[in-house]
RNA sequence: UGGGGAGUCGCCAAGUGGUAAGGCAGCGGCCUUUGGAGCCGCCAUUCCUAGGUUCGAAUCCUAGCUCCCCAGCCA
């Protein structure tokens, strides 16, 4: 074990355990580029966020890609914001960014904006103007969209296709110093309007937009798209090697025709596949949706798939790494199972994670033999994963709180817990057996009233052997805790499957959250916002921000591996 | 229908002419004062289909089939 692994909060992207270096198709190429001396040997990546959303766990899988290639091979990444439309994008979301990409435990080299390119981008259209290749056009969006023809029809020249240079220089200098009102013009590379590839119809390189932009305020009205700035973007930072998912394969050629015809540094760009996740939605556009009407509690919602709602439900940083390594880096397009990524988080929490009790939901336990007033310190391992983290004191007496699925008045087969005239060992306890159930008027079982074995302490001379073992909690000496249980967010594997007329929202799970009062052991009093622990036998539970002195509040990260559900989820 | 991309176990994925890695899931068993963790074992005679080349094909050729992307003044 190195010493990354024995750190407690990993917060580096060194300490990721699964080899970041799997082989992969975009590796292979760099190890190809380095090998034959192109660019010297550099690598430099770049990781290219729209400041329009919150990350998510997709992004995470192009970070870990970004950052940990360029890493492999000594070189650089940049954290670039392509930020070429202020109308969604707002600096909420570049703050929110840049804080996710270093919890992640990334740093990058250098952080820029293409917007900090506007000027460049400018002078480099009004070259392409000069070298005939782009031109103002006055058509409107519908016409333009008409005009471009369709998949199987070559579009048909716009009748400003052929205005003179020096018109073209006037028209745009007046369009970039607010003369026309938004959409009225646009300057459009002069390619083929007959070209198979969409997207060498005369592609629009600038509209006008008069608009406050969150880095260059009300510098320029006039805003470059996509196309026109990614790759120039790319080629002044010096990228070398430019990653992004397989929907831009259809616009690399324009990408190579833009960097062609400036005669700038020939960026490549490589396309992989898109992580999806069953139960999730990854389209930051229905996210946003999604925190805009208020179907979840806000962009850190523990339910949402974005880094801050992992964050906040309690999945390490390590966790999300060690599960991105893990994927493919392909030109497939798949759906991973969330049990993959469900696997790495319960990973890195067993090896971590402080060992705990709580009754989530609690059933009163009177052990009718035990002194009134005794209250014994039984010891407790915190981590039998980690002996380092030694062990701790938890108050033992008559009264306790068992959980309420752990009795069963009439047990079903193979059901190893409590149940009248049954025996359980209590952890770090005794032996108890069931004597009596108290109900309520209703017939609610209310209490347990139960005798304790006293040669049967835990650690002591006893090897009497019982099915099971459940874990307690105090009465008296208990801390109430609110604890938010969490399932999918939708119900369906695939939430976009839906009927005729619905969206996606159809299948938002009523049941992902649960807000429980529960019982937790007094050690828990100083757990402060952030704290991970594992609530024995029930799961990983995550202390909210919403925690204050006297009122704790925890996430339920994910549960643990339970085999006695599946038994009898199979029964039925 | 034009162009581009892709099809290997339930999911992800190695493999690049020499006889189908690995991970997740699943299924058995061991162990256990967490029905946790851990450990052991099982899990593709076959690679979208059909032909062909070859001593030999997931890998080469031919013809089909299926899925994804592109018709924003979004990225």
């Amino acid at each position: 074990m190195n010493a990354a692994e024995s750190n407690p909060t990993p917060t580096e992207a060194e300490s990721t355990t699964e080899s970041a270096t799997k082989s992969n198709f975009i590796r292979d190429i760099m190890i190809a580029d380095i090998e034959s001396g192109k660019h010297g040997g550099r690598i430099q990546t770049r990781f290219p966020p729209e400041p329009n959303g919150y990350l998510h766990i997709g992004h995470a899988k192009a970070i870990c890609l970004d950052f940990g290639l360029a890493k492999e091979f000594g070189g650089k990444t940049n954290l670039r914001f392509d930020d070429t439309n202020p109308s969604k994008e707002d600096t909420e979301y570049v703050e929110a960014i840049k804080a996710d990409v270093q919890w992640l435990g990334f740093q990058w080299d250098g952080l820029f904006y293409a917007s900090d390119y506007f000027q460049q981008l400018y002078d480099w259209a009004v070259q392409l103007i000069k070298a005939d290749k782009a031109y103002v056009c006055d058509l409107t969006a519908d016409q333009t969209r008409e005009y471009r023809g369709t998949l199987t029809e070559p579009g048909k020249d716009s009748p400003y296709r052929n205005r003179s240079v020096e018109e073209n220089l006037d028209l745009f200098e007046r369009m970039k110093n607010g003369e026309f009102p938004d959409g009225s013009r646009t300057l459009r590379a002069k390619i083929d309007m007959a070209s198979s590839n969409l997207n060498f119809r005369d592609p629009v390189m600038y509209r006008i937009l008069h608009m406050e932009h969150h880095q260059t305020g009300n510098e320029w009205c006039i805003y470059p798209m996509y196309d026109y700035a990614h790759g120039q973007s790319d080629s002044i930072e010096q990228v070398t090697h430019s990653m992004c998912t397989l929907e831009f394969d259809n616009n690399r050629p324009l990408y190579n025709w833009f960097i062609e015809q400036l005669g700038i540094f020939p960026s490549q760009q490589y396309e992989f596949d898109r992580l999806n996740l069953t139960y999730t939605i990854m389209s930051k556009r229905k996210l946003l949706k999604l925190v805009q009407d208020k179907l979840v509690n806000g962009w850190d919602d523990p339910r949402m798939p974005t880094l801050s709602g992992m964050r906040r439900r309690g999945y390490t940083p390590e966790a999300i790494r060690n599960f991105c390594a893990s994927l493919g880096v392909s030109k497939t397009n798949g759906t991973t199972q969330l049990q993959q990524l469900e696997y790495y988080v319960r990973e890195d929490l067993n090896k971590h994670s402080l060992r705990v009790a709580a009754v989530l939901k609690p059933l009163k336990v009177m052990l009718t033999n035990y002194p009134d007033d005794l209250v014994e310190e039984m010891d407790a391992v915190n981590n039998p994963e980690d002996a380092s983290a030694g062990t701790r004191k938890v108050p033992f007496s008559k009264t306790l709180y068992i959980e309420q699925d752990d009795f069963r008045e009439v047990p079903p087969p193979k059901f190893y817990r409590l149940s009248p005239g049954k025996e359980v060992r209590l952890r770090y306890g005794y032996i108890i057996k069931c004597e009596e159930v108290i109900k309520d008027a209703d017939g609610n079982i209310v209490e347990l009233r139960c005798t304790y074995d006293p040669e049967t302490r835990s650690g002591g001379p006893s090897t009497r052997k019982v099915k099971a073992t459940i874990h307690w909690v105090s009465a008296a000496h208990a801390l109430d805790a609110e604890v938010r249980m969490y399932d999918t967010l939708f119900t369906k594997e695939n939430p976009e499957e839906v009927e005729e007329g619905q969206d996606f929202t159809a299948n938002l799970n009523p049941n992902s959250l649960e807000v429980l009062t529960s019982k937790v052991e007094p050690s828990l009093l100083d757990a402060v916002a952030g704290d991970r622990y594992q609530f024995e036998r029930m799961g990983y539970f995550c202390v909210d921000p919403n925690t204050a002195p006297g009122k704790l509040v925890f996430n339920k990260t994910i549960g643990l591996k339970d085999t006695w559900a599946k038994i009898e989820q199979r029964g039925k």
